[in-house]
RNA sequence: GGACGGCUAGCUCAGUUGGUUAGAGCGACUGGUUUACACCCAGUAGGUCACAGGUUCGAGUCCUGUGCCGUCCACCA
């Protein structure tokens, strides 16, 4: 074996081998009870994150740890047309080639993009194998595949068909960067510090007499129809059915009374732009007012501004229309102001509120939805999303599926060609078009790519194919066995899921009915989903493209292995916080899985000859009389982390989990089990049982580790001959009691005890060596320690006395009767233990150290003095506390006592 | 404006239903190659648990309020 670890030649031919023998493959296979897993479908042309490494590696982690223990497993892969975001890419390959996609036509440029899609698209697919993740490769969908986008289509029709999906002119979020409407989720607001212009309106009843009205955006005044007023506003009895003039181009329009009017902000009087912002939309229904729109798609100016404006972007406009305003004398005043403005998500501009023809849908099977997750069919981790989902189920609002895209799916509707769109008699709407195509004509849009990503859990298996869903096990492994996603896509991703597997797995159901608990357990896509956090730079700032804080996930695995990274990334992701990545922590990782790698040519070392696989045949080589202390206290150990490891990784405490076998391994293990045994390997008498004990350590540690870090385990597994040719993915590390039974079929009764004792030694060990350390006697063996004890301890101390002696690296240890002058001393469990210093000590150094701990043993037992003599306390505090307390009294004080002797003893 | 999360050692974080003297890793410092590992071993220092009240025999933990950081939701032009 190689003195530290080589991941890289490793990972590669273990992943080769397990994805060849297919270990990775989802079968159906009744017998097995089933587990499985959709991964949230990354974009076909993105390239792996650190926020991707850490949600693939949980994923990867339960899969694997599924597999252990017997569930037939599947993690289905897959990718995700991602509409604009593509679309956006190829059009800028595009316009490099001096192209744009008109160039090519529609045809054409789907063309060039699924091109484009299978040379550039994918990579990540590829990175993900690099990071070990065990997904079942022949089952990876992409959201454009022709079963898929059939899938999409038909639940289209489907929805339309209930009556959920309408076609309608109303306000929507306009990209004017990308051209198409978006929906309220792809919006993001952001402060902006921005002018509120006041402006003056002439009363055309009244020249000279103006209204004054507050407003950011100057450049609508064109489209404004109307002033109004709320009609508690006591200006309102005089202005009630007078008009004022617009100031830029001008025509008169009236004064209305509106409740929507904020009394107390500004002038108290709104400006009424139907066309360009929702309010002003909505009070234009109310008051049937008109509709001026004064904007081009693209957010210029079209001839309604009027000839000064037309032609100009929107920002021009305002600046030009402030202007004109100033010289008109119509701009009262102009101030700074900070409001909020919305982005669109992925063009990176102000959205434009625009009236325009959508196709919308009103959200099937909502209340459903709440109650799956309120009553716990479904179960967030953490449990505080809930609340945020039910908030936004509670005032969701219907959803426009409509984008003015080429790259996706088209909207299965056509028209009966010259004939008004507007008429539902002149639709057709199904999966497979008009049988007379010649007369129709098919919508030009495309849908939402969510509109199509909320059927992964359902499409990626068939659905709506009966057959296929039955060949690709939709039935078996469905409802899926978790989710893990970011808490940012709850509502774009996770809550739609929630609704499309009620409304579309299983039969049919009227949309008046209610689905029934049983029938809402049925549908449900998924039963536990787990939000991880967000990974952020050191500085705690999100990580992105722009700022470059990103590190390369394929670098740090060149750098660290794969197991590294995953161990190190799982180690700092608490549940559902926020993650500030270090590469330390990665770093960490790696000394890990070398640390693991060691230990194991530690034991090679000691004897390669024994090779046992099973844990049968490795119990079989103890002896139960030769089992000591130490053996016993480290089975115990080993049972506790079993115990507690399961039931970490059942609560998704996945960096506790790691914590506990971290703690077992490393502590418990290399630094006191396998130091203790080098003796005992010297001296041969036991050593077969000790080894045998190593080994059953070692197995159980590789394979509650494995599913963290898969190839470090599989390798070594391997190595020290646990597999005799089973690999170590279809072997259950089982749990502590099952465990416990193992060891007593073969004759082992643990004795608990031996822990406490242990820990009792290694506490004494531990203060010996800094006793010691602190006269930097570290590699001195020579010194000599006394200690003075009563019969019963210095029985214990007897015991341990060789395990003792070279743990702190000392010649003797013997027992005295009296204490010994002018050595110093320290007070311990097992009673003064004293150190023999051949040249004399420092007698005040002694003093001030033997003072400082009388201090605050002073300091203990007057809390606790305090504590006890408040009859509040002993009255009320429960028995055992009051007797804990007692105990720790008599404790302290007679800790005391052996400190002040051992000062007195210095003088 | 509303909701949620965070604030514990220099840094990153643990800390179960309130109960002994608040822990770990990293970093710092000291010392170390004895049958694996310097990607290692031994040890030391370092904390007014954000702040202010309250409940309680007892509060890092529960309640109220405040502050700062972060996230989400919301039609004040």
């Amino acid at each position: 074996m190689e003195k530290a670890y080589q991941p890289k030649e490793v990972e590669d031919r273990l992943y080769e081998n397990w994805e060849k023998d297919g270990s990775f493959a989802g079968k159906i296979n009744p017998e097995h009870p089933a587990y499985s897993i959709v991964i949230p479908p990354p974009n076909v042309t993105g390239v792996l994150t650190m926020g991707h490494v850490l949600n693939n590696t949980i994923q990867d982690i339960l899969a694997r740890r599924a597999r252990q223990h017997g569930y037939s497993t599947l993690w289905l892969p897959g990718t995700d047309h991602a509409g604009i975001a593509t679309q956006t890419k190829v059009e800028q390959q595009l316009r490099k080639e001096g192209k744009t996609k008109h160039d090519l036509g529609r045809d054409g440029f789907l063309e060039h993009a699924k091109e484009w899609r299978d040379k550039h698209g994918g990579i990540i697919l590829k990175q993900l194998r690099k990071l070990g993740c065990s997904c079942d490769w022949e089952r990876t969908v992409h959201t454009l595949d022709p079963d898929y986008s059939r899938a999409v289509l038909e639940s289209f029709v489907r929805l339309f068909h209930n009556g959920y999906v309408y076609r309608g002119k109303r306000m929507v979020n306009w990209c004017p960067v990308s051209l198409t409407a978006l929906s309220d989720e792809e919006v993001i607001m952001k402060p902006q510090n921005g002018k509120l212009y006041k402006i003056r309106y002439e009363l055309t009843d009244s020249p000279s007499e103006y209204l004054e009205v507050s407003t950011t955006r100057p450049e609508t005044i064109m489209g404004d129809v109307a002033l109004a007023i709320h009609p508690d506003d006591e200006r309102w009895p005089s202005l009630k059915g007078r008009k004022v003039r617009r100031p830029l181009q001008p025509a008169e329009i009236p004064i209305i009374a509106d409740q929507a009017v904020e009394k107390d902000f500004g002038t108290g009087m709104l400006k009424i732009t139907p066309a360009h912002d929702p309010l002003d939309f909505e009070i234009g229904q109310r008051h049937d007012l008109e509709i001026i729109d004064v904007f081009n798609p693209d957010g210029t100016l079209n001839h309604l501004g009027g000839p000064e404006f037309s032609g100009m972007d929107r920002f021009e406009a305002r600046k030009a229309t402030v202007e004109k305003l100033r010289e008109q004398g119509d701009l009262i005043d102009e101030e700074d102001h900070a409001n909020n403005v919305g982005f669109s998500e992925r063009a990176d501009v102000p959205i434009e509120p625009r009236l325009s023809e959508q196709w919308f849908l009103r959200y099937p099977r909502v209340e459903e939805a709440k109650r799956a997750v309120s009553q716990g069919f479904i179960r967030y981790f953490p449990e505080r999303w809930t609340k945020t989902y039910l908030h936004w189920l509670e005032n969701i609002q219907d959803w426009c599926i409509s984008r003015q895209l080429w790259w996706g799916h088209r909207i299965p509707v056509w028209y009966r060609k010259g004939s008004s769109r507007s008429d539902p008699q002149n639709w057709h709407v199904s999966v497979d078009g008009p049988e007379d195509p010649d007369n129709w004509e098919q919508d030009e849009d495309v849908l939402d790519t969510w509109a199509s990503s909320w059927l992964w859990p359902i499409a990626t298996m068939g659905w709506p194919d009966k057959e296929e869903m039955h060949k690709q096990g939709l039935d078996y492994f469905y409802p899926t066995s978790a989710l893990v996603t970011g808490p940012d896509i709850i509502f774009f991703w996770v809550a739609r899921m929630i609704m499309a597997g009620l409304e579309f797995k299983g039969e049919p159901v009227d949309p008046k009915t209610i689905l029934s608990d049983e029938e809402i357990q049925k549908r449900i896509p998924f039963r536990d989903v787990y939000f991880t956090g967000i990974i952020r730079d050191s500085k705690g700032r999100k990580m992105s493209k722009s700022l470059g804080n990103s590190p390369d996930p394929l670098d740090l695995i060149e750098k660290y292995g794969a197991d590294g990274l995953r161990h190190g990334i799982m180690s700092i992701a608490p549940k559902g916080q926020d993650i500030r990545f270090s590469e330390e922590r990665i770093e960490q990782g790696r000394n890990f899985c070398n640390k693991l790698w060691n230990v194991s040519r530690f034991r090679q070392m000691s004897d390669n000859s024994v090779r046992t696989s099973d844990l049968k045949s490795i119990l079989k080589r103890i002896q139960p009389e030769q089992l000591n202390q130490d053996d016993h206290a480290i089975l115990l150990r080993l049972i506790e982390t079993l115990d507690e490891v399961d039931r970490l990784y059942g609560q998704y405490e996945f960096n506790s989990a790691l914590q506990s076998i971290y703690r077992f391994f490393w502590n418990d293990l290399c630094d006191w089990y396998v130091e203790n045994s080098k003796s005992r390997m010297r001296e041969g008498k036991d050593k077969d049982t000790c080894l045998a004990v190593q080994d059953l350590c070692l197995r159980q540690v590789l394979l509650l580790l494995h599913p963290v870090t898969p190839f470090i385990t599989e390798e070594l597994w391997d190595v020290l001959g646990f597999s005799a040719g089973k690999s170590i993915q279809w072997v259950c590390p089982g749990n502590g009691e099952k465990l416990l039974e193992e060891i007593r079929s073969v004759g082992i009764i643990l004795d608990r005890l031996a822990l406490t004792e242990i820990l009792a030694i290694r506490e004494l060990v531990t203060s010996m060596r800094a006793l010691k350390a602190e006269r930097n006697l570290a590699s001195n063996n020579k010194v000599e320690f006394f200690y003075l004890s009563d019969d019963s301890k210095a029985e214990v101390l007897n015991r341990h006395l060789s395990s003792i002696q070279s743990s702190v690296g000392i010649a003797a240890f013997n027992r005295t009767v009296s204490a010994p002058n002018g050595m110093p001393a320290l007070v311990t469990s097992f009673g003064s233990v004293y150190m023999d210093l051949a040249s004399g000590i420092d007698v005040d150094a002694e003093k001030a150290r033997l003072n400082k701990e009388l201090e605050s043993l002073d300091k203990i037992i007057s809390n606790i003095e305090k504590k006890l003599s408040n009859e509040a306390f002993t009255g009320k505090a429960p028995p055992q506390v009051v007797e804990g307390a007692r105990k720790q009294l008599a404790e302290n004080q007679a800790k005391r006592q052996e400190t002040t002797e051992a000062l007195q003893a210095l003088a």
